[in-house]
RNA sequence: UGGCCUGUAGCUCAAUGAUUGGAGCAAGUGCCUUAUACGCACAAGGUUACCGGUUCGAGCCCGGUCAGGCCAACCA
């Protein structure tokens, strides 16, 4: 049976989108894609999961698009590539949705609603839109596997969680410890960032602040300071500034900027008048000195003067103090020294630090160091074990005790300032601020330089609107900076898109890295399988359910408790598994601790739980016991996400798999850009701007949609979004490639093409197939090393570049004749099988990229050829280049062909002599043998392109060409550097006999510079100059020359042309077939009587027409213009 | 505030350290067409964000500034 190519009415995307995802459903096409690779070598690619609790945007299609073209082409490249969906189900901004749904804050839960009511509101939540992300995934024609997603608030999943948090429990790398967060003291509670970033957080306030001055002590390390005063007066001081005074009895250190420089000033003391020795940062002098009092006036000065006298007395830069020793400026009971040393007799309080966050924007450059109460200091304070403070609990333990409770008031044991509030957090009418009451004493004592009301922005609670402290909270960490070195190392093993990402962004945050702080204090997300005794003594993590259940089992024996009736329905959420309480080895009930775990580790845990436990491997000892096929699909081969993940998915991958498995998590990986709007601004509700995925497909298709994310610009460059590209895509590209295929289509079906004949060898296909098979070899090696290297834009742009420029407006349109002219014979059947692998190749090339489409026609041709045994395109494998197709100087004649009728057709525009005109002659230089070779092998295709009867070649024999010489830059600047100009100079003096020796020999030798210089011919290059008395135009080395006459033959001739042309379009107008053979009348005119007989039989054979006649009156014609002549024509179908 | 990315025509993007910085879109004019989609040609459009440096030669390399973006922070 003889089927037919099917043919389009028009060119619709969406709507034959739908008809595929018709068919890829009703075959089982992804399934099979992954089946059909079932002995086939794994490529391995993790889904980053999605949070389904908001809408998808278009800058989803962006990394999806490119997740699923990676993961296409690898499957066409015979790789077994299977995909898991997954869903990232648990943290803040579900739990945030819910509040506000619900209209409660925090505090609610547990109060006005039960925390297992409110967590199945989330769990209900999370999963909202998960319809519309599923419709979006298929839609988009992204290929993975929706049926079977990981979910993260599965137990099988979060027993995964358990299983790697308790491995790295036993490696010691969780571990309990204070971080420095924001906290409440009015809501006693602490805050995240997310709360602290709310509208009218961050506020204008006017607080007391002061310069504090520390004594320092006089040793080794200072005594070049001591040593540099000059009078009796051998007191120094630091001075440091603070906006909190309430922190200075908590201070340890003093922090300092290692390269910053610092100066010794000699002044005296605005409040007490006593001269002082004080040290701050050289460029913050003006803060508190006037330049006009230096080295003046120390005699004169007393009390009450407004103007300080001071000089400097030496200068250094902060490394030089590091380690100075300073008296305590505030000493109490409670911040002994007795208590610093009491759990950490290491400590080395009050001493000079050096870190890098100081600068000296304000205050002194030196800064005033209370690690319980800033992040900053915390972390230095750590570095150089400046300790902390102690004291007894209520259980009269020894333990770490902060100078200001959780309500905000000073602790016992702090003079007169104990249990006062540091800042007016119960509104108290009489309240009175301590910060002040510090400020004085410090006046009193010589210790202030400077107090004074300061407004700065300071961030305050939302709730309260009291201002929020920095303050140690209890907290989880994973100690990923034990194997920070191992982490630096595997991640320089990964292949990085773009390397910047890898090296810069991610290697960065790598080398400065922190611990990991997991805990946090919500309710809807993964527990922390700890649990601890009373009195803390004793703790134990928990790594699987068996193992849960086991010890659960254990307690209700040892303690009588009733675990038991969570046991059968297990829920691994809050509430229940608080409710479980375990028996601890000494027989002392233990109680989970309350911390939930960052949400991150959840998705950064997948290449481990998307699988889930194995039981039975666990008790074997497997130290990677994970349900199959987690062997075949660990690490990634490759991941893709925005950039925005570095910090987030990316790290988390990496750091769980180095820091259990000493292995990357993935090979490669691909972040790509924002998606921006069309101004450059980022899409967002607030803005309106967001771009509505749905209907873009809908209206201009995802293939489009996709293959303009793709090719305008690379993935990981921000990209402005907008909706004319596409259109300009669906035209262009989409455009040549559909009419193509409906010329293809419209000849092959009429001449019952269907590739049944042998396969033609090359060496009988005319020159033109040889070179559009050649090109397309060519492209075929360039897409797939582009699409090896992750850079499918360049792999997209050079498909472009062919379907447009080589396949449709050059081979095709000069081809035009070959399917429509002639027998089925050799000729057109090797037009049709050239034609016809170009498309197939094309369409395989484009498949990754723009699925729907490429497919649509491979199906078409396939089903009429059956050259492939398969359903679809992507179940096909790539097109591998043929190398014996490609021939090079074959390609660079074609390449000539198309610059010299380019170059013609521009000489024509000129004197504005249309293409239908014939010309006679074209000249054109030749510079060597070569290229005339070149060139003669196009000749009559330069010819027929251009509409001239002939082509004259220039040389140096018939003396026509005169030739011009200039230095090739790129060889000859390495060679020579400094002496470029002198050889330019000398080369812009040659004659045409110094270059025809030059070309005759192949070197020349000059004079530069007194020095002799042997020039080569490939160190210069050399090309025609224009010819005296003609048109010319020229590219590069390529000059052609245009005799534009028009002889009355030539006018004769063009005249039957443009008469063809007029009657084509009646033709075409009358809408009758390709085939029907036609009868033409003509009336009779003067100036084209002749050139009518002359031609008839071209003019018959090019409309197909039996009889052309001439005659006198036509009343029923239609009136036509041929080249300004009017007359009227008759034009009947032939029964 | 820091780390990273980006800055080229009105717009979207090109341009191994090299001759005169190119395409497409948009706007204008003409041409070609048995594919009606495209294309070709002409003309127009540029202080390559700015300043300095290295180099015989810089859009490209280096330093700084400015602007936009992302991430992390906002601490004295």
């Amino acid at each position: 049976m003889a089927v037919n190519y099917r043919e389009f009415q028009k060119l619709n995307l969406p709507v034959i989108e739908q008809e595929m995802l018709a068919k890829w459903n009703e075959n089982q096409a992804f399934e099979k894609s992954v089946s059909l690779r079932n002995d086939a070598p794994s490529f391995v690619f993790y889904e980053g999961p999605p949070s389904a609790n908001g809408m998808p945007g278009i800058h989803h299609v962006i990394s999806r698009t490119l997740k699923d073209l990676v993961c296409r082409y690898k499957t066409m490249r015979g790789f077994q590539v299977s995909r898991k969906a997954g869903w990232d189900t648990h943290g803040l901004p579900i739990e945030l949705g819910v509040e506000k749904e619900l209209g409660i804050t925090k505090e609610d839960i547990g109060k006005k609603i039960s925390v297992e009511e409110y967590n199945r509101k989330c769990r209900e939540a999370v999963m909202r839109y998960k319809d519309k992300w599923d419709d979006i995934t298929k839609k988009m024609g992204y290929w993975v596997d929706l049926n079977e997603p990981y979910i993260t608030f599965e137990n099988n999943y979060i027993e995964t969680l358990w299983y790697l948090l308790s491995k790295m429990y036993e490696k010691g790398l969780l571990y309990e410890s204070v971080s420095i967060q924001p906290y409440s003291p009015a809501a006693g509670t602490g805050l995240s960032s997310h709360e602290l970033n709310q509208p009218g957080c961050y506020r204008n306030v006017k607080d007391t602040s002061a310069v504090a001055m520390f004594k320092a002590v006089k040793d080794e390390k200072s005594a070049f300071l001591f040593d540099a005063i000059k009078d009796q007066n051998k007191e120094v001081f630091f001075m440091a500034w603070t906006t909190t005074p309430w922190t200075l009895p908590s201070n340890l250190g003093l922090t300092v900027g290692g390269r910053i420089n610092y100066v010794l000033v000699q002044t005296f003391n605005p409040y007490t008048h006593l001269p002082v020795n004080v040290v701050l940062a050289k460029d913050l002098l003006g803060k508190y000195f006037k330049p006009e009092a230096e080295n003046t006036g120390f005699e004169e000065y007393k009390e009450g003067d407004k103007v300080l006298p001071w000089r400097i007395l030496t200068e250094f830069k902060g490394a030089q103090i590091e380690g100075c020793q300073y008296e305590q400026l505030l000493p109490y009971e409670a911040n002994s020294m007795e208590s610093i040393t009491a759990l950490n007799p290491d400590a080395k309080p009050f001493r000079v630090l050096i870190g890098d966050f100081v600068t000296t924007e304000d205050g002194t450059g030196i800064v005033h160091t209370a690690p319980d109460f800033g992040a900053d200091d915390f972390r230095v304070g750590s570095k150089y074990n400046i300790g902390g403070f102690s004291g007894i609990n209520k259980y009269g333990k020894l333990e770490k005790l902060v100078l200001v409770d959780r309500t905000g008031k000073f602790v016992e044991g702090l003079g007169e300032f104990s249990n006062r509030y540091v800042k007016n957090y119960k509104d108290e009418k009489d309240y009175v601020d301590v910060n002040v009451d510090i400020s004085v004493k410090l006046k009193k004592e010589n210790r202030a330089f400077k107090v004074e009301k300061y407004e700065h922005n300071y961030p305050h609670c939302w709730r309260t609107d009291k201002p929020v402290l920095y303050y140690p909270l209890d907290a989880w960490f994973i100690k990923t900076t034990a194997l920070k070195d191992r982490l630096v190392a595997l991640n320089k093993t990964i292949n990085w898109k773009p390397k910047s990402t890898g090296e810069g962004r991610f290697g960065n945050w790598l080398e400065n890295m922190v611990d990991w702080n997991l805990s946090r204090s919500r309710f809807w997300g993964t527990a922390l399988p700890v649990w601890k005794t009373e009195d803390g003594a004793e703790e134990k993590c928990i790594g699987s359910v068996p193992q849960l259940k086991e010890e659960a089992a254990k307690a209700d024996k040892a303690l009588g408790t009733n675990n038991a009736r969570l046991m059968n329905d297990l829920d691994l959420h809050k509430p229940y598994v608080d409710e479980i309480v375990l028996v601890s080895e000494s027989g002392k009930p233990m109680k989970r601790v309350p911390d939930l775990i960052d949400v991150w580790f959840d998705s950064g845990a997948m290449p481990y739980a998307q699988w889930g436990l194995d039981h039975e491997k666990l008790k074997a000892g497997d130290p990677m016991p994970f349900k199959e096929p987690f062997s075949k699909n660990f690490p990634a081969s490759f991941i893709a996400e925005g950039v925005d993940q570095t910090r987030g998915w990316f790290y988390t991958l990496h750091a769980i798999a180095g820091l259990l498995f000493d292995s990357v998590a993935y090979q490669t990986c691909v972040s790509n850009g924002l998606v921006l709007d069309k101004t450059g601004n980022k899409m967002s509700k607030r803005l309106g701007n967001v771009v509505d995925p749905f209907k873009t497909i809908e209206q201009y298709g995802a293939d489009a949609t996709r293959w303009y994310l793709i090719t305008n610009a690379s993935p990981w460059e921000n990209m402005k979004f907008d909706l004319e590209g596409i259109k300009e895509v669906q035209r262009k590209f989409f455009g040549t490639l559909y009419n193509t295929y409906q010329f293809f289509a419209l000849y092959a079906n009429v001449d019952g093409f269907a590739f049944k004949e042998a396969y033609i060898p090359l060496e009988q296909r005319p020159e033109i197939d040889r070179w559009i098979l050649s090109s397309l070899n060519t492209l075929v090696k360039k897409v797939t090393e582009y699409m090896d290297d992750y850079e499918p834009t360049q792999a997209g742009r050079v498909i472009e570049e062919f379907m447009d420029e080589h396949l449709s407006n050059w081979y095709v349109r000069l081809c035009r004749r070959r399917f429509w002219k002639g027998e089925y014979e050799h000729d057109k059947i090797c037009a049709y099988q050239t034609l016809y692998e170009c498309l197939e190749t094309v369409l395989k090339l484009m498949a990754p990229i723009s699925p729907f489409f490429s497919d649509a026609l491979f199906q078409n041709l396939n089903a009429v050829t059956g050259r492939h045994k398969v359903e679809s395109i992507h179940h096909a494998d790539f097109p591998v280049s043929n190398p014996a197709a490609v021939d090079a100087s074959l390609e660079e004649r074609m390449q000539l062909a198309q610059d010299s009728s380019s170059l013609v057709l521009s000489l024509r525009k000129r004197v504005n002599i249309k293409v239908r005109q014939p010309l006679q002659k074209v000249l054109i230089p030749v510079l060597n043998k070569h290229m005339k070779n070149q060139i003669e092998l196009v000749e009559d295709l330069i010819k027929s392109e251009v509409n001239v009867k002939e082509i004259e070649y220039l040389t140096e024999d018939n003396g026509f060409i005169k030739k011009k010489i200039k230095p090739n830059y790129t060889v000859l600047g390495k060679k020579l550097g400094g002496k470029m100009k002198a050889v330019a100079a000398a080369l812009a003096e040659f004659t045409q006999e110094d270059i025809a020796k030059l070309e005759k020999d192949g070197t020349i030798s000059l004079q530069i510079d007194n020095e002799p210089l042997i020039l080569q011919t490939n160190e210069v290059e050399i090309t025609s100059e224009d010819i005296p008395g003609w048109m010319v135009a020229n590219k590069d080395a390529l000059t052609v020359a245009l005799d534009v006459t028009v002889s009355p033959e030539l006018v004769s001739e063009g005249n039957a042309r443009e008469l063809v042309n007029r009657i084509q379009k009646i033709r075409k107008d009358s809408g009758f077939e390709l085939t029907d053979r036609i009868l033409v009348k003509v009336t009779e005119h003067q100036e084209l009587n002749q050139s009518i007989a002359q031609f008839n039989n071209y003019i018959c054979a090019e409309i197909l027409a039996d009889k052309l006649e001439l005659v006198p009156e036509l009343p029923d014609g239609t009136e036509i213009e041929v080249n300004d002549i009017p007359i009227k024509v008759f034009v009947t179908k032939k029964a």
